[in-house]
DNA sequence: TGATATGTTATCTT
DNA sequence: CAAGATAACATATC
């Protein structure tokens, strides 16, 4: 699913795809998803020319010459393909933003990026500023791969009794880390996903915040983790799951002892961790 | 047919 | 009141 490494890799490849291209057109089968509405949307953002890519959190935003943004969450089954124009419909595409692509870097028309998503939890949401962004960023803890120091993630934990794999999946708390990495983070931190997080000792929580570092680093590294829908922007798979230390691999032996992963459900969300050496 | 998957949010409960 | 728990959202797949 998409969590900070997937979010990371498309806007790198965004930024390398597009930047600079004009927008001439949107369009949507599922207007649900586009925010406020299709026709302020394109009123607002047709004839701009796209100057950046940012992310924050499982965030990730456009920013347009002018000052207007486009931000996308991608929620569970999201993508962002970038497209020749005329290219085969993909899969799931529900919002089409056709694009003016630079004549020095023309070879066979103009681009579109397409936004796909199964389920169509996903959107795409106009701000007409970036000070109207920033009173939805600031609703999100530190980025998980910029924390400026262990005391503010040990106050953090300390805050809450709730099972330590919820809290640091919790974006208020901590921004960018999922139900994939979570797991992970856990394993290769060996601390069960049930501990209450005010019971983690100082030590626990560096290494988990080391781990979480960590197993993040590498999800962007392989290019996120294409387990069930995920694909970057051109449509390729990442390849974290080949490095999966405990998502999906219920049954499998842990790589630190060789027990079996269990699974179970913590917060209705399925949970996978090694039952001998996380304690 | 019904359970399952996931991120976020709205709503219910303690 | 606030923190925590849970249901809802949409839809393909098993």
């Amino acid at each position: 699913m998409p969590e900070l490494p997937e979010v990371e890799t498309i806007k790198r490849d965004l930024s390398r795809l597009i930047i600079g291209e004009k927008i001439l057109d949107i369009t949507t089968d599922s207007p649900k998803q586009v925010q406020p509405s299709l026709t302020l949307m394109k009123k607002a953002v047709l004839g701009e020319t796209i100057k950046r890519f940012d992310r924050r959190a499982k965030l990730l935003y456009m920013t347009l010459t002018g000052g207007k943004i486009l931000a996308f969450h991608l929620k569970m089954t999201g993508r962002l393909l970038v497209r020749r124009k005329g290219a085969k419909r993909d899969d799931w595409q529900h919002v089409v933003i056709k694009l003016k692509t630079k004549e020095s870097k023309l070879k066979g028309g103009d681009l579109e990026l397409r936004f796909c998503d199964l389920r169509k939890f996903g959107w795409v949401r106009l701000f007409k500023s970036k000070k109207e962004l920033d009173e939805l960023l600031t609703k999100f803890g530190p980025d998980a791969l910029d924390f400026k120091s262990l005391k503010e993630f040990q106050e953090i934990l300390s805050k809450s009794k709730r099972a330590i794999k919820l809290v640091i999946m919790d974006q208020g708390k901590i921004a960018g880390v999922g139900n994939i990495y979570a797991s992970d983070a856990l394993n290769l931190a060996k601390i069960k996903p049930r501990r209450p997080a005010n019971k983690l000792s100082k030590n626990e929580a560096k290494i988990l915040l080391q781990a979480i570092r960590k197993v993040l680093s590498a999800g962007i590294k392989y290019r996120g983790a294409s387990d069930q829908y995920y694909l970057d922007a051109l449509g390729h798979k990442g390849k974290y799951q080949e490095h999966f230390l405990t998502y999906n691999r219920e049954g499998e032996k842990c790589f630190n002892c060789d027990t079996e992963i269990k699974k179970i459900k913590l917060g209705n969300r399925g949970t996978y961790y090694c039952p001998a050496c996380q304690k």
